[in-house]
DNA sequence: TTTCTCCAAAAGTGATCACATTTTTGAAAA
DNA sequence: TTTTCAAAAATGTGATCACTTTTGGAGAAA
C-alpha cells in the first residue's frame, strides 16, 4: 500500500508521529484545508464516495481527524452522509441548483455592500491582479485554477466585511455548487466564460454600492446561467 | 457519581432497541438531538463551556459521538471552538445580531413564499394549534416552551418547502440567536412578546404570498426588535 | 487577607481496537 | 456468457487509551 502520493497531499507527511510540533488541532486543520480546497477546485467528483480510511491514508493521519472534518462539511451541506454511513459529494439537482442561485443572489450582493466601505485601493489592485490571472485561465482552459481564482476573487471582497454570519453562509453555498461547476467546465470548457469582475472592481474604486451590487448580481447570473441551461436541458449523468 | 440524570437526557439511558434505526449512528443522532434542542430552548448558556466528557457522561455515551456532533454544530456556527479547544456557545455581539437579523429578513420570507403552495389546510390548522399554545406560554411566562413552540411554528412552515439549501441556512441562523434570546427572555420576561403568527396563518389560508412575506418580516422585526434594543442599550454581560 | 506557586484533576486530540454492516469479488452454476 | 451466491475485504461506529495542554484549587508566603 505504502501511502500513495496524491494531489490532496500538499507536502511530505513528515508530520506523522515523531514530533507534533504543530499547535492544537493541527491534523484536523490540515485535513479541513485539504478537503475544502479539493471541493472548491473540483477534485472530488459528485456521487463518488469519500472514504474515511482512504482520505486518512492519503493525508498521512489517522481516521480520527478525518471523521470530524467530514462531519463538519456534512453539516455545511458540502458533503452528504448516506443512510449507510458513506460520505459523498451530493449530486446536483435542478431544484438544488435553483435554490443555490436564489440564495447567492440574496446574500452575496448584501455582503459585498457590507464589505465596500472596508475595501482599500490596495484591495482593488489585488483584485485586478487576480482577475488578470483569471482571464489567463479562461483562455488556457485551466478549469481548476479558474475555480480557485474565482473563489479567491469573490472572497477577497466578502472577507473584507469581517462578517461572522453571512460569510459562513455564503461559504457553505460555494462548497455546494463548486464540485458541480467543475464537472460542467469539464464538459463545456471555459472559453465561453464571462464575468463581471471588471465592473465590480470599478464599482469598488468608485465606492458605488449600487454598481457593486449590480456587478455581483450580473456575475452570479452570468456564471450560473450557462450552468443552469446545461443542467436543465436534458443532461444525462456526470 | 454515575450518569447523573439531566435535563438534557430525554429518556432512560437504555435507548437500545426502542428507537427506529437504533443501530446506525444512533448515538450520534441522540446527542445531536439533545444538543440542538438544548440550544434552541436555551438550556445552554452563552459563554459557558460545553465539555466533551461532561456531555458524554450526561447522555450516557462515549466521548466519540459527542466530538462529532460538537464539530458539526461548530461548523454551523451554533457553537464556537476556542483556540484552546474548548467549545462554548458564542457570546452575542451587536454586530453579529445585526447580521443575523439581516440574514433572517432576506431568507425567511423567501422560504415561506416557496413553502406557500405546498401548505395544506391541515397545516394551517396545525399552525393555529401551535399558536394557541404559544399564547399560553407567553401569558404564563414559560420562556423555554415558548422558544420551542415558536421554532416549531416557523419551521412547520419552512419545512413544507422541502428546501435543501435555504432551510439548512435558516436552521443555522436560529441556532445562533436562540441561546441569546433565551437569556433576554429570562431578563425581560415574555409578557411583552408580540408576534404576527395570526397574520401569517391568514395569509396561508388565503394563499396570499405577499401577505405571508409581510407577516414573516413583521414577525422577525417584532421578535428581534425588543432583543435589539435590549442588547444595544448599554447592557453588560449575559 | 491577599497573592503567588505548584500540583492534581480535567479537558481536547489523535491513534488504535473491536464489532456489525456493507460492498466487492471471485468462483461456481445455469 | 450471464447469473447467483458465499467468502473476503473494506467501511463506519463507538469505546478506550496515551499524551499534552489547560484549568482550578490548595497551601504557603508576604
Amino acid at each position: 500500500m505504502a501511502v500513495r502520493r496524491s494531489a490532496l497531499q500538499s507536502g511530505p507527511s513528515k508530520n506523522s508521529g515523531t514530533r507534533p510540533g504543530s499547535s492544537r488541532g493541527a491534523a484536523r486543520e490540515q485535513v479541513d484545508d485539504a478537503v475544502r480546497s479539493g471541493l472548491l477546485t473540483g477534485r472530488f467528483i459528485p456521487g463518488k464516495a469519500v472514504t474515511l480510511r482512504g482520505l486518512a491514508a492519503e493525508l498521512g493521519v489517522s481516521p480520527m481527524p478525518v471523521r470530524e472534518v467530514l462531519q463538519r462539511l456534512a453539516a455545511e451541506n458540502a458533503l452528504e452522509v448516506k443512510p449507510n454511513g458513506r460520505v459523498q459529494v451530493p449530486d446536483m439537482t435542478p431544484g438544488r441548483f435553483q435554490e443555490v442561485l436564489k440564495a447567492r443572489l440574496l446574500l452575496e450582493p448584501e455582503l459585498a455592500a457590507l464589505a465596500l466601505p472596508r475595501l482599500s485601493p490596495k484591495d482593488a489592485d489585488d483584485l485586478k491582479a487576480i482577475d488578470d490571472d483569471i482571464d489567463q485561465c479562461i483562455l488556457s482552459g485551466d478549469a481548476e485554477s479558474y475555480m480557485r481564482l474565482n473563489h479567491a476573487f469573490h472572497f477577497r471582497i466578502y472577507r473584507a466585511s469581517a462578517s461572522e454570519v453571512l460569510l459562513p453562509l455564503i461559504d457553505s453555498l460555494w462548497l455546494q455548487f463548486a464540485p458541480f461547476m467543475r464537472t460542467v467546465y469539464g464538459r463545456v470548457g471555459t472559453v465561453s466564460l464571462e464575468d463581471r469582475h471588471k465592473e465590480a472592481i470599478r464599482a469598488i474604486e468608485e465606492r458605488n454600492e449600487a454598481a457593486l451590487r449590480g456587478a455581483i448580481i450580473a456575475d452570479i447570473n452570468d456564471g450560473m446561467g450557462i450552468l443552469g441551461t446545461e443542467i436543465l436541458t436534458g443532461k444525462g449523468k456526470a
